[in-house]
RNA sequence: GGUGGAGUAGCCAAGCGGUCAACGGCAACAGACUGUAAAUCUGUCGACUCCGGUCUUCGAAGGUUCGAAUCCUUCCUCCACCA
């Protein structure tokens, strides 16, 4: 194992933004502990946080040890980066309910067994019962004012019409001393985090140097966008989820299906992985016959993988390709659809002899209410069973019942939600 | 503290007594074309609707008027200049 080893394989797949000079050389002299936060905002991580979940996952491939830290005291708080307002205080029973289900879902991902096993912290241990003055005299006396104000992170909401109030203001002391605690405790010596928290990292590791005299390191990835320059991690439907819950597998797997040519290369280098010769070949099939959509096939079987398992991931390939093979749905086994309703969006209703149209799509939950699903039965943007409904579609006979249960919806080109009748 | 300017739908931004649910752009959604892609073109785009309409919006609260996003009063917030 090359010392360069990480900082080398984040670079090859475009996740190093920077990172502290001697960096390199501090993971060349052996194992490095090295952490990544995660906010608790919401009781589930999202696509977008599995950027920070794979540079501790290459961490520890690359002969490291990965400390995964959940905010359970800095989420009370809130990090003003990247933010242009001041942002709502969560309460402590929502911090503590949001760090149960992210803690839950990072333990899926990361390895805790052996020498190099990760580890979980929250820094709710050490921050909740923090006292003022001990801080003050401790921690705040390292920085300046006038330090703290270079930051992008606060600059940039001075200058705002809302300002930054002084509990923003603080959390990037706060985020250091997580640092100094970690290495403390841990050993920590390396923070990764996305571009946008270099000013809190290396706040962090200004602090390190001062209490500790001890040198740390920080290393930092760019944050993802797509090549529509639109913001990672949102579909149609809003925030893709790791929660099975929120986000099924089946749709997690349609998320990724769907990536432009574009952006599957470098998906595929963010989120798997795959080595860079198999991801090469596959820049290379996209380019060949860009319709097969091989490398997007391969980035949402593996990504899915990763946070559902193998066996969901199986299922969500198999519902994907019954709904999108163009096949008929009349001949779907009830085994099948019964499959499908698990994975896709359903809902079941009542049985009668004729069911309004426009009930039904409200009812799925694909259009918000029936002025809307009227417009677009009008624009000709929906279909039952694989068959596109026309305007004079407003109600639809029982005959037409999938094995005398089923409605399969089917808004615009790829939103579906089955209904199934009370028997 | 003084003077001037500004606050309009998810965002940007017109409107400045009736024809305003409010021009235009972006975003979003749908259709055509495709490859469950992109680009392009077309339609939709406050809420609900029995598609006839009904209801709630233009920083907040009052007021003038037959009628207000548009005029007046007070308040809140932001910006600029002066002190």
């Amino acid at each position: 194992m090359t010392g360069t080893a990480y900082l080398d394989e984040l670079a090859w797949r475009g996740l190093l933004f920077q990172h502290t000079e001697g960096a390199a050389a501090a993971l060349a002299l052996g194992t490095v502990t090295g952490y990544c936060g995660f906010d608790p905002t919401a009781s589930s991580l999202h696509a977008g946080n599995l950027v920070a979940i794979m540079s501790l996952v290459h961490l520890q491939r690359a002969g490291h040890r990965p400390v995964a830290l959940v905010g359970g005291g800095t989420g009370m708080i809130g990090d003003p980066s990247g933010k242009t307002s001041e942002r709502q205080l969560l309460t402590t029973e929502m911090v503590d309910a949001n760090i149960a289900g992210i803690s839950e879902q990072l333990s899926r991902v990361l390895d805790f067994d052996g020498p190099r096993g990760a580890l979980m912290r929250n820094n709710a241990d050490w921050l909740r019962s923090l006292d003022l003055i001990g801080f003050l005299r401790d921690v705040g006396k390292h920085f300046t004012v006038n330090y703290m104000l270079q930051k992008d992170s606060v600059d940039s909401r001075i200058g705002s019409e809302s300002g930054i109030s002084y509990t923003e203001f603080s959390y990037m002391l706060l985020q250091a001393y997580d640092f100094a605690e970690l290495y403390r405790r841990d050993g920590v010596t390396l923070q990764v985090g996305g571009s946008d928290q270099w000013g809190n990292i290396t706040a962090g590791t200004t602090l390190i140097r001062k209490m500790f005299s001890a040198e740390a390191h920080a290393v930092t990835m760019p944050l993802l966008t797509t090549s529509a320059g639109t913001k990672f991690g949102k579909s149609e439907a809003g925030a893709v989820w790791l929660d099975s819950a929120r986000t099924s597998a089946y749709q997690f797997y349609q998320f990724w299906i769907g990536a432009d040519d574009g952006d599957v290369g470098r998906y595929l280098r963010t989120f798997t992985l795959m080595s860079r010769a198999e991801i090469e070949a596959l820049d290379a099939a996209t380019v060949a016959s860009p319709e097969k959509r091989e490398a997007q096939q391969i980035l949402a079987r593996s990504v899915t993988a990763m946070i559902h398992g193998a066996e969901a991931a199986q299922t969500a390939a198999e519902m994907s390709t019954l709904l999108f093979a163009k096949g008929d749905p009349g001949a779907l086994s009830a085994s099948a659809l019964a499959a499908l309703a698990r994975e896709v969006p359903s809902a079941s209703v009542e049985r009668t002899e004729v069911f309004d149209t426009l009930t039904l799509f409200v009812t799925a939950g694909l259009t918000a209410s029936k002025g809307e699903a009227r417009r677009l039965l009008q624009q000709g943007g929906l279909s039952v069973n694989g068959a596109k409904l026309s305007a004079d579609d407003a109600s639809l006979a029982a005959e037409r019942l999938l094995r005398g249960q089923y409605f399969l919806l089917r808004k615009g080109a790829r939103d579906y939600a089955l209904i199934s009748v009370a028997s």
